[in-house]
DNA sequence: TTCCGACAGTGGGGTCGCAAT
DNA sequence: ATTGCGACCCCACTATCGGAA
């Protein structure tokens, strides 16, 4: 199959917006692959590379190459360039790789161009990714679309699925089944803004301490353990402390679901950023984990002794959690009868709260285990912060915010009388607000330099988030987590919003 | 007819590792 | 040694479509 046809079909898919018709545009292609074609076909079109990220860059893609006239490129030579380019590595690779995507570049078409550059940069924007593309599979080989979803949720990847399909019919999906050793997509939380609320739309539940660490996926074979994350990369290596719990446990083979959080000497748990700093270290192991060692705490189990769990209801997949591993190991939690016993919930996470945790996670106590799309069986409940800050500056919007001032510098007082950024944040606009903002910011500002407008400080805006973190990027040496906007403060002058110093006073444990 | 679940899009900060400067 | 870039961790929120109620 010719590039041109894929790149073709990925503008029509973005000039739609009616998702029927994306599918339809998809299934037809999908139609038309050969099956070699189709390993490659598929995860372009659902906006992903099979051979994943290339370390190629915008930066490097951004080089102007002149088009080829004629479209002549095939999906096959894309798919053989792009994996000699991922393969690249060493002194010279830079060179190497922005030469193989010159050479690339220059045998596409305008239109090929514009394409392979979003496929690249994982910028596609066709309003078509994995889900819309597990419909058109579904359509292109008359399979049952929750069947292709869960064999996906199984296989862990589109890609296989697809293969399998294309080239044996819906028939292949019964082979997808939860193997030991093999990672299956994560079961996700929803968001409830508070533990009534939750406990409201789930009836019985269980009430878990949400702990602030990297998710992970334990499989145990026998001798062999591999760890995943909550994207399926395989981090065993990285996490000694796990291996060794996993070969502990008084099972021969299973699947848990859980967390990896440090904890500090006297069991408080540590800052997520040292969390993630140890986990994400490769380079001498033994030595950070000595020095951070992580814990493995459970909250699920997928699979015990050749047993899938999956479909069991929750009470039943947590027993076999709880006989396989030992209290300290597994989260705390409480079950709560209903919403008479809201109450047991709203006390239980105070405590976790105390206890320095995140939040909470209410799971119904009869869900399955589910990546598939069934409503929302967990949902996480954590505190909200807000502050009164100053916009200081904005940035022009990308995509469908193209002309829009959307991104906002936000400032906190300071004593000498000016304001320090305390971090950026693009979120909980309406649109109506994001063309609001864009005018009253375009009356204030005082210069413009790139993306950046700078404005006068005069604009109040109530921002709401999730805590305090140290930063070496921003002057008071700490930035907002997950900034985002609740409402403009035109009633508050400048001079009445919140100072650095009540921001810090409000997040004692965390210091510059 | 109205409501609501699922999806895509729009980016945020931090840390690590590698190559280039 | 320091800097720049890319890959991955964590993540919230809104608009929209289309099926369910």
């Amino acid at each position: 199959m010719l590039l041109s046809r894929l790149a073709g079909v990925s503008q029509e898919v973005a000039a739609t917006s009616a998702r029927s018709h994306k599918i339809a545009l998809l299934a037809e292609l999908f139609r038309e692959a050969e099956p070699e074609d189709a390993r490659i076909v598929i995860p372009y079109l659902a906006g992903r590379l099979p051979q994943g990220r290339l370390g190629v860059g915008w930066k490097v893609l951004s080089r102007p190459v002149p088009p080829a006239a004629e479209p002549a490129l095939t999906v096959r030579e894309v798919d053989a360039l792009l994996g000699a380019l991922g393969k690249v590595s060493g002194p010279g690779s830079q060179a190497e790789r922005a030469r193989l995507v010159g050479e690339l570049m220059g045998a596409a078409t305008e239109e090929e161009q514009r394409f392979l550059f979003g496929l690249i940069t994982g910028e596609v924007r066709q309003g078509a990714l994995d889900a819309v593309a597990v419909e058109g599979l579904a359509r292109a080989t008359e399979a049952p679309p929750d069947a292709v979803r869960r064999a996906v949720m199984l296989a862990g990847s589109l890609q296989t699925v697809a293969e399998a399909l294309l080239s044996q019919g819906p028939e292949a999906l019964e082979r997808f089944r939860l193997t030991v050793g093999r990672p299956v997509l994560p079961m996700l939380a929803h968001s409830a803004s508070s533990v009534a609320e939750a406990v409201e739309k789930l009836g019985a539940c269980v009430v878990e301490e949400k702990l602030d660490g990297i998710r992970v996926q334990v499989h145990r074979d026998g001798d062999t353990v591999r760890v995943h994350t909550r994207t399926l990369d395989d981090i065993t290596d990285r996490l000694p402390e796990v291996t060794r719990v996993a070969r502990e446990l008084p099972g021969e083979r299973f699947i848990l679901d859980g967390e990896v959080i440090s904890f500090d000497a006297d069991g408080r748990p540590r800052s997520f950023q040292e969390t993630a700093g140890r986990v994400g270290s490769r380079v001498d192991v033994a030595t950070v984990a000595r020095e951070v060692p992580v814990s493995p705490v459970f909250f699920d189990a997928l699979s015990v002794d050749g047993r899938d769990l999956l479909d069991l209801p929750f009470t039943e997949r947590h027993a076999e959690l709880a006989r396989l591993v030992p209290e300290p190991m597994r989260v705390r939690r409480t079950v709560v009868s209903g919403p008479d016993d809201v109450a047991t919930a709203e006390t239980f996470l105070a405590e976790t709260l105390e206890r320095g945790h995140e939040g909470v996670v209410v799971k119904s106590l009869d869900a399955p285990y589910s990546a598939g799309r069934r409503g929302a069986s967990w949902l996480k409940v954590k505190p909200v912060h807000t502050l009164d800050l100053v916009v200081l500056a904005a940035e022009w919007g990308h995509g469908r915010r193209t002309g829009k001032l959307s991104n906002l510098h936000l400032g906190a007082r300071t004593a000498d009388g000016g304001y320090a950024m305390l971090g950026k944040t693009f979120k909980g606009m309406t649109d109506k607000m994001l063309a609001w903002q864009t005018e009253r910011l375009r009356e204030l500002a005082v210069e413009e330099n790139g993306y950046v407008v700078t404005v006068r400080p005069e604009l109040v805006v109530e921002i709401a988030y999730d805590g305090l973190q140290r930063s070496t990027r921003y002057p008071a040496g700490v930035t907002l987590r997950f900034a985002r906007v609740v409402r403009y403060r035109e009633d508050k002058r400048p001079e009445e919003a919140d100072t650095v110093e009540t921001v810090l006073a409000a997040h004692p444990q965390v210091r510059p």
